[in-house]
RNA sequence: GGGCGGUUAGCUCAGCUGGUUAGAGCGCCUCCCUUACAAGGAGGAGGCCGCAGGUUCGAGUCCUGCACCGCCCACCA
């Protein structure tokens, strides 16, 4: 009466109910104040905590398929801990995202004839908030929709009011450490989005272009001295020549100078390493404004350095009669030019590494520039490893732990080949640099809050820098600003280190470097309270002010084509349509059981479909339990939390489920524990599906039809027991249909709100038993068989037909004691065992434990019979061959392990008995 | 220029420290609307584990070379 469920399962009748109700009812909320102070006994507090970072999305972000795994696979992991006990606490929040967010409001604001630079910075900023308000809480309703189980009490903004102090007072102190400096360097500049960008953002691209040989004349002779080049415009701000001091070509050069064509200026030819004799020509132009190998070799000669552009990357006043040229345009003009005047020796084909801005896809531009730095490599005053050392340390040591193992190389190299950081972005929307400038001198005051007065000079005619900070400057600093950091707060007694960080390849550099090396620096003397480390399974791990203590890179989501989701490709697949089509547990049950270790995840929308049908046997499976219990008596066992209160397993189909239930259990924590999501999936798949439903469903209706309801309810009893751990086992990766069920299940019990806060199945190695799971096999092999036969024989569904056996005593009474079962499940009407061997008897069928065969009068299919035992025989003889051999291996005996001897000779033994009687057969069917 | 990953059934992928008969899903073939489920049930076909060597009693698994895909990093013109 109360179980009415549709015969099919509909996800969009239930999900968005649950996604609700979550939220609703703040489940996974873990409020302060049920957090206890720590310390005081010293005894801290012994419960396991399990916390969790999201990687916030940006706010102007939606949910792709990438987010779609890291968030399936961030919630598994929560929901898992939560259900074995640990305070579970996942920090949710939403980027900036400091180009992005810009460039989208701008784009608004174009469509409305309206320009950033004629509101003014503090209109536009409040234009971007009004923008954020409004749109930026798309990406977090979806989370909602899927099902995230994270702590929405906690949800943070970085540009909140506390998180932006935490940026300022990490400023100011990386500031007076020395290790965050302004100067003026060449940096990567993106004309188009007009700001300073960090290495990480240019993405290089080998594209064909030109290498063009330029002649210079050498002052005081005939001759001319030719350098190679890919960027013939930026001639118009070379300030010399180098060629190397060992190359004898030029050594009759030195000292001399050259004309600059077009420019007509003198330029000194310099010696430096810079030139490398086996690259082109030998001889090198020096261009210090516009090329980072040019700008050192310029301070090291102490040349000037001639800006020939304008942050637009078009030609200025310095580029003489060029100026107001695009770059392009320019090098153009430039060439022909020089071909002109005879001054251009050669044109080759050349591969040119271009460097491109990832947001905007512009052509960076190495420009010089004054812009703020965190210095990466740089020793503390008092001796203190560098950022980047302390990074690498804990990486090394083990600290952080990464999975799969190979990122730590890839990560480690990358912080020994580190570069200091350009922090600065000539934005508006992001955090602004604490630093003022008086008026009267440029001196810099960097503060925490807007200064008075000049910390030098005292003058109050201050400027505050209109920078901004990189956005994964404050990304960076989450894992203890979420927690409320500069404050030490209890939470951070709590849950810094957190435990887990799962996240994408893409920003390994971006922000998970960043983040272990600012908890690293930041963090340096955090403590944390031993019995809750202990508790969460860290013990050995020494370092507390790491970020996190583990980290898990997943995988890129592409195509069913293998092919990398592009907005231009057009071939991108929205997980929100694919949840629309097969539901949200469908699509989490594919993306986990496809997330193996070390390759990307090809999406194959007809995996999900699969993935959908299997939610659908779950639902099933429901129905047909509830059908039970609806007939029945209606005092039904107490389950729920306690995992007591089943009946005794008597039977053996009874005591074989719950050996399969609790090796399932064994294995699914064993596969989680290690981050194998495609193999937790696939086992608790198996089990449900090939265990439960094909196998245990079918055998426990025997009893569930029986005229005693005392067999009836103790057979519903575990079957109702094994389903609910099943549920629960299930429902991390598919939390909706769970939910629904469990409700169903238990509706209306207050205190059971939530499976997603019930125990996760722990398993009992007593009743996980080998030789149980045989003698099921053997059964099994027996059904099988006869159901073989009767297709074979086509024998019609409906009829029931006798069978004969032969089998030795022990096996004659397993099949005995479940004659019912082989009855029901082969459709067979009545068992004679036999005292002899039945290989005569044409199709028969024999194996290792019994020989069977039907009585059917029906005539067999003797060329199919033959064919089948010819093929048959074949193999077994090619094995027992084998086996043979290996047996009279003398190294093999001595050398292999017993158990293998002892398996493969038992094998051997088992396949000369079956290839007898396959002859015996053959021979009978001639 | 450096580094990394992949190659197993028609397709997409498993196969953990080398060990008896290489697995799954989808697709395919045959039968069945059997009182939970046709998004289902039952049965079946299909693999010199990229190529060539080597180590080993034993190699899909370890080593070397090759081929073909793919990715990342990189301030040398």
């Amino acid at each position: 009466m109360p179980h009415e469920l549709p015969k099919a399962y509909d996800p969009s009748a239930i999900e968005a109910r649950w996604a609700e109700y979550w939220v609703k009812e703040g489940l996974f909320e873990v409020p302060s104040s049920k957090i206890p102070t720590l310390g005081k006994t010293g005894q801290g507090w012994g419960t396991p905590v399990f916390c969790m970072q999201l990687p916030p999305p940006n706010v102007t972000g939606r949910l792709h398929m990438g987010h779609m795994l890291n968030h399936t696979q961030m919630d598994i992991m929560a929901r898992w801990h939560r259900m074995r006990g640990f305070v579970t606490e996942w920090l949710p929040g939403t980027d900036h995202a400091g180009i992005a967010t810009q460039m989208m409001v701008e784009r608004q604001l174009a469509s409305e004839g309206k320009q950033r630079r004629q509101m003014g910075r503090e209109a536009f900023v409040e234009r971007v908030w009004e923008w954020k308000r409004h749109y930026g809480g798309a990406i977090v309703e979806q989370m909602k929709r899927i099902g995230d189980t994270v702590d929405w009490s906690r949800e943070y903004f970085t540009m909140d009011e506390n998180l932006s102090r935490a940026v300022r007072e990490v400023f100011v102190r990386l500031y007076e450490e020395g290790l965050i400096y302004r100067g003026k360097y060449i940096v990567n500049w993106c004309p188009g989005c007009l700001t300073a960008i960090s290495d990480l953002e240019v993405v290089h691209e080998e594209t064909p272009g030109k290498l063009y040989e330029i002649k210079y004349p050498v002052i005081g002779s005939n001759e001319f001295i030719t350098v190679a080049t890919t960027r013939p415009e930026t001639m118009l701000g070379d300030t010399a020549v180098a060629v190397n001091p060992r190359d004898a070509r030029y050594a009759h050069l030195h000292g001399k100078r050259v004309m600059l064509p077009l420019m007509e200026r003198e330029i000194p030819i310099i010696l430096d390493e810079l030139a490398q004799p086996e690259f082109g020509t030998g001889a090198v132009k020096v261009t210090p404004a516009h090329d980072p190998n040019d700008f050192q070799a310029g301070l090291r000669h102490n040349l000037p350095q001639i800006d020939i552009m304008d942050e637009t990357a078009h030609m200025n006043q310095n580029a003489g009669a060029y100026a107001g040229l695009d770059r392009f345009a320019a090098r153009e003009r430039v060439v022909a030019d020089l071909r002109e005047r005879g001054l251009l020796a050669a044109v080759k084909d050349y591969v040119v590494p271009v460097g491109k801005c990832d947001r905007s896809k512009d052509i960076v531009e190495p420009r010089l520039s004054t812009q703020w730095f965190m210095a990466m490599t740089k020793e503390g005053r008092n001796g203190e490893p560098s950022l980047a050392a302390r990074g690498r340390e804990v990486v090394a040591r083990g600290e952080v732990r990464f999975t799969p193992e190979n990122y730590k190389t890839i990560y480690l190299h990358w912080m020994e080949n580190i570069h200091d950081w350009c922090i600065s972005r000539q934005l508006w929307w992001g955090h602004r640099i604490p630093a003022w400038y008086c008026a009267a001198h440029q001196h810099i005051t960097v503060a925490r809050e807007t200064p008075a007065k000049c910390a030098t000079c005292g003058s109050t005619d201050l400027t505050q820098e209109s920078d901004v900070l990189d956005t994964w400057f404050s990304s960076g600093l989450l894992p203890f600003t979420s927690l409320g950091w500069p404050e030490k707060t209890r939470d951070q007694e709590i849950f810094y280190p957190s435990t887990l960080l799962i996240t994408a390849y893409e920003i390994l550099f971006f922000w998970v470097a960043r983040m272990i090396m600012f908890g690293c620096h930041f963090m340096r003397d955090h403590k944390q309270d031993a019995a809750i480390k202990q508790a969460s399974g860290f013990a050995d791990r020494g370092d507390d002010s790491v970020p996190f203590r583990e980290v898990y890179i997943h995988a890129l989501v592409r195509d069913a084509e293998r092919q990398k989701m592009s907005k231009t490709k057009g071939n991108v697949i929205d997980p929100i349509e694919i949840i629309g089509k097969y539901g949200t547990d469908a699509t989490r049950f594919t993306l986990a059981a496809m997330a193996s270790p070390g390759t990307d995840i090809a999406f194959n929308p007809a995996r999900t479909e699969g993935y959908r049908a299997f939610a659908n046997k779950i639902w099933n499976a429901a129905r047909f339990i509830f059908m039970n219990m609806d007939r029945g008596p209606r005092n039904t066992p107490t389950l729920g939390n306690s995992g007591q209160g089943w009946g005794t397993p008597e039977t053996l189909e009874d005591r074989w489920i719950l050996s399969r239930f609790h090796r399932t259990a064994r294995e699914l924590n064993e596969a989680l524990e290690s981050y194998r999501f495609d193999e937790a999936a696939h086992r608790v798949y198996t089990f449900f599906w090939g265990d439960f439903c094909d196998w245990y469903i079918e055998l426990s209706k025997l009893r569930l039809n029986a005229r005693e309801p005392e067999v009836a309810l103790a057979a519903l009893a575990i079957l109702t027991h094994v389903f609910d751990g099943a549920l629960r086992m299930l429902s991390p990766f598919m939390p909706f249909i769970t939910e629904e069920l469990w409700h169903a299940l238990y509706g209306g019990k207050p205190e059971l709100k939530s499976i997603a806060l019930a125990a996760f199945p722990e398993h009992d190695d007593a009743l996980i038993s080998e030789s149980l799971e045989t003698e099921m096999s053997v059964l099994q092999d027996l059904i099988v068989s006869v159901r073989q036969m009767r297709h074979d024989l086509k024998i019609e569904p409906k009829v029931s037909v006798p069978i004969r056996v032969f089998a030795d005593d022990a096996v004659r009474r397993l099949i005995e004691g479940n004659r019912e079962a082989v009855e029901r499940l082969a459709n067979v009407s009545g068992i004679t065992f036999v005292d002899s061997e039945l290989s005569k008897v044409a199709s028969a069928r024999h194996t290792a434990r019994f020989d069977v065969v039907v009585e059917y009068e029906k005539k067999v299919d003797t060329a199919a019979e033959r064919a089948r035992l010819e093929k048959d025989l074949a193999k077994m003889e090619t094995e027992l061959a084998n086996a043979r051999r290996q047996l009279a291996n003398e190294q093999f005996l001595a050398k292999a392990p017993e158990k293998v001897v002892e398996g493969l000779r038992r094998r051997a033994g088992e396949l000369a008995v079956l290839i007898e009687k396959a002859q015996t057969a053959l021979q009978a069917l001639a």
